[in-house]
DNA sequence: TAACATTTTTACCGTTTGGTCAAATCTCTT
DNA sequence: AAGAGATTTGACCAAACGGTAAAAATGTTA
């Protein structure tokens, strides 16, 4: 089998990647992001991404082979920042401490990538089809094993019994809308297009919803 | 003798519709309502919305004069449907009672129209183009009306203070969620698809998170 | 049933879109 | 400075798409 690979590593792949490459890439990437984020996977052409990233149709499929492996580059680089702030929920903490700072890494990751999110959101009301997998393995396994940690202060009486996971949901969800159905915040609050403003409020009301009374039995404050 | 319906040469527009006329568009606007839901307004081909409805393409334009005028009836249809939980609200009820049926009529909406649920959530995630001035007028004094509601009960002491639009947001975001994100829902909990089990657990939760502690000093039970 | 209106189909069109290809240009190493 | 490899470009293509025109078929009514 000829496969020399002259003066790199030993599989075949991996060649180190040029300055001019890496640039690139990263620019198409933000660039997609962009587009995928406001129109869809659907909506978003080759033509938008590639002008947006100022750089030719042809070029950009000389880095990417199609539209597809775009968006799934986008997607996996975002899985790990999605599970980023799961991960920090620590057994040995405080339950009020570590949901609280989960909810509010969440809601700040909704403020800094609401572009991010809407991709992701996008991703999902279409049915998952490039990360169900994702789903269904990485982030049940992380999803179970959280779940686990809530429900023992649930059984200590530290934190106020229900389903673990269907608390996860209810947090990605607040969080999430904040970044996903920001539209529909403004409009309702009056606000103009890019003004963030409404995120102390919201911060104001997840801990009162999450922490000012659905803490366990003793919650000091009496 | 054009005399029988109405006198149709006066006023040009307002013939009434056909039996046929009335069937095959509600044959389509559901096809649509399935495709739509589905891959978004982008992804959607009028191919193949014409054969989910089971008509040539041409004969669906017969009815429709282009794709975009498809998806603002949908559209226009859904939104009363949407505000007609959050009408219900009434002053006069018990907080408690209100906003737990309030909680309770969104989620059991999401369950029984998800493609509806997930046709507004395509719709607010790419910028609101259509339904825009819907959320600033109509949608946002609804809003504003309620939320006086909310806050009087608040002033009585009968619901923990908070601000009364970001409470909306809240049961907004936890109870679509359930019907938007239902792939990742099932996938976290292992539920093969189709399963709509959860919602028993989801309602659970919702009752847990904001009535059993969020609502005022008294909450009777101690 | 004849006349009229409505509905459906067939054939088609211009544009957009994702993607290819070979040639031209640039960059880097020696 | 030259050659090899990397990058960029312009010209192009087939398929998919939204939409149209006009004839054919069907339904409705007097």
């Amino acid at each position: 089998m000829a496969r020399i690979t002259t003066a790199s590593t030993s599989v075949e792949q991996p060649r180190s990647k040029t300055r001019i490459q890496q640039e690139n890439e990263k620019r198409i990437l933000l660039a997609a992001l962009e587009v995928f984020s406001q129109t869809g996977f659907h909506g978003a052409t080759l033509d938008r991404i590639a002008s947006a990233a100022e750089m030719s149709k042809p070029n950009l499929l000389y880095y990417f082979k199609n539209k597809e492996e775009i968006h799934i580059a986008l997607l996996t680089g975002l899985l790990d920042v999605w599970l980023a702030p799961l991960r920090e929920i620590s057994a040995a903490g405080d339950p009020v401490q570590e949901i609280g700072g989960y909810i509010r890494r969440k809601l700040e990751s909704s403020r800094e990538f609401p572009r991010e999110s809407r991709l992701f959101a996008n991703e999902i009301l279409a049915g998952a089809p490039h990360i169900g997998d994702f789903l269904q393995t990485e982030l049940k396994q992380l999803v179970d094993e959280k779940a686990k940690i809530l429900q023992r202060w649930i059984d200590d009486g530290r934190l106020a019994p229900c389903d673990p996971r269907h608390l996860l949901f209810a947090i990605w969800s607040t969080t999430q809308h904040y970044a996903d159905f920001s539209v529909q915040v403004r409009h309702v609050l009056g606000l103009s297009p890019g003004d963030k403003s409404y995120y102390t409020d919201a911060a104001q009301m997840l801990d009162t919803l999450f922490l000012g009374r659905l803490m366990g039995p003793d919650d000091g404050a009496r």
